[in-house]
DNA sequence: TCTGGGGTCCTAGGACCC
DNA sequence: TCTGGGGTCCTAGGACCC
């Protein structure tokens, strides 16, 4: 075993981590390129059912295309690219493919985005026979090769170093910082880069003196620990080679929350019409609510002014739920309670939070058990119906404001509306459940 | 420079109790 | 009735990430 930086500390890891930051260059427009190879070479870009560039290809970038670009501006630039829908299924394959790969030289790997993830190899140069370089080296070689286009690499004794690595030279890019090294690379970096530095602790460093993350470093701790708070006074470890952030390699297969958020064009002061994209929020964050079995205790709702300010605000759900006639009465008062007359509003969010799982959940002595089970049964119906014909084939009739403003007539004909006036504009058979 | 949607974690302050 | 300390829980809001 070596003799690393932090012998001394014997609550600590006794010995250097090799952490290795992983991270697929211009993913999308990458998983594109490899499923369809005539556009190698091309400008690429993902993102046109939203109208703005998601996601593109280096060549794209070399044209003076950027993120968030309208796609209008962008054909100007480039009447010849490539403008494609996401596809994330396709995405989330490429990206499965990936950690596979990553777990292949150790099973401490932690899928940190669709595009990016942590491998920790500490310990494995025995068993692999091989320099914690060459397994970084290996690993990225055998990404390239099998997914059919290229990640950068960062290597390091620590998540936060790892990621500043990976970044320090894209697309193809693999680079080494060794815990001496730490300094030669901290000097260069304005402390934006950081990961976990956004720009409000970045304007504030800067009133402190600290412009580069080697200023950052070479404070003291007792300065830094009076001066920020947790998560800076970490990042400050790590930033020195000292792994205080795990690798979680744990699937995650729960949430402790979901939200769904919509804007709208041109912003309203309509109650209903808010209230109607209330409703369409809160289907869909009940949809994904039962698709992962989870239950919600708090209901939280938000509305945004034009001027991007927001009013928020929550309810205890006494019985957990993820059925929207259960939510919508909690919905309908939260929403009554922030909304102002004469504002306009320019988006809506729900949340449902304190989550737990369905099947703890117990059914109160006053609630008739037949009930409950048969609004199971509605939503088990509803939900087949929408995965066999798409999304809102069912819906409340609350929502279908959402839908007349917003869909195509060819899309409308696949709806059934919920409601008293099902099925009247249709000449398709009605669905009629009242809530 | 800030598009939009989906998340997580932390902190300060208040309420309440002993 | 006032003074003070201490702990816990909850809420609102901030900041950041992809």
């Amino acid at each position: 075993m070596s003799i690393g930086l932090w012998e001394t500390s014997a609550h600590l890891r006794s010995f250097p981590r090799a952490i290795a930051h992983v991270d697929g260059d211009a993913f999308f427009a990458s998983c594109e390129t490899a499923l369809h190879p005539e556009l190698r070479g091309r400008v690429v870009i993902t993102g046109k059912e939203r109208g703005i560039v998601s996601s593109l290809s280096y060549e794209a970038k070399a044209r003076g295309v950027r993120r968030g670009m309208v796609l209008h501006e962008v054909r100007k630039i480039c009447p010849d690219a490539v403008i494609l829908s996401s596809d994330y299924e396709t995405y989330s394959l490429f990206s499965k493919r990936m950690f596979a790969i990553m777990r292949r030289f150790t099973s401490q790997v932690e899928e940190y985005g669709i595009d990016e993830g942590f491998a920790d190899l500490t310990g494995m140069q025995g068993p692999l026979h091989m320099s914690y370089e060459d397994i970084a080296r290996t690993m990225k070689r055998t990404i390239d090769t099998e997914l059919g286009f290229t990640v950068s690499v960062g290597l390091a004794p620590t998540k936060s170093l790892a990621k500043i690595a990976s970044k320090w030279q894209k697309p193809n890019g693999f680079t080494s910082v060794p815990g001496r090294a730490i300094k030669d690379y901290l000097g260069a970096l304005d402390v934006s880069k950081i990961w976990g530095v956004g720009p409000n602790t970045a304007k504030y460093m800067y009133s402190l003196g600290i412009h580069t993350a080697h200023d950052f470093i070479s404070k003291p701790f007792e300065y830094v620990a009076a001066k920020f708070n947790k998560p800076h006074q970490e990042m400050w470890h790590e930033l020195n080679g000292k792994s205080v952030w795990p690798i979680v390699a744990e699937e995650k297969t729960t949430y402790a929350s979901i939200s769904k958020t919509k804007t709208f064009t041109p912003p309203s002061n309509d109650p209903e019409y808010v209230v109607a994209q209330l409703t369409r929020n809160l289907e869909n964050a009940c949809i994904k609510a039962r698709r992962h079995g989870l239950v919600a205790r708090k209901l939280v709702v938000y509305l945004r002014t034009q001027q991007f300010e927001h009013a928020v605000m929550e309810a205890k759900i006494t019985r957990a739920s993820n059925f929207p006639h259960d939510l919508l009465p909690h919905m309908r008062t939260l929403c009554a309670k922030i909304f102002k007359r004469g504002t306009h509003y320019r988006a809506t969010g729900i949340v449902l939070a304190d989550l737990q799982s369905d099947t703890a959940i117990q059914s109160s002595l006053f609630e008739p058990a037949i009930q409950m089970e048969k609004f199971q049964r509605v939503y088990a119906a509803v939900d087949a119906l929408d995965e066999q014909f798409g999304k809102h084939t069912v819906h409340l009739g609350g929502s279908q404001k959402t839908f007349t403003h917003t869909q195509h007539a060819s899309d409308r004909t696949k709806n059934l509306f919920v409601g008293e006036n099902a099925g009247q504009h249709l000449n398709i058979p009605k669905l009629v459940v009242v809530v």
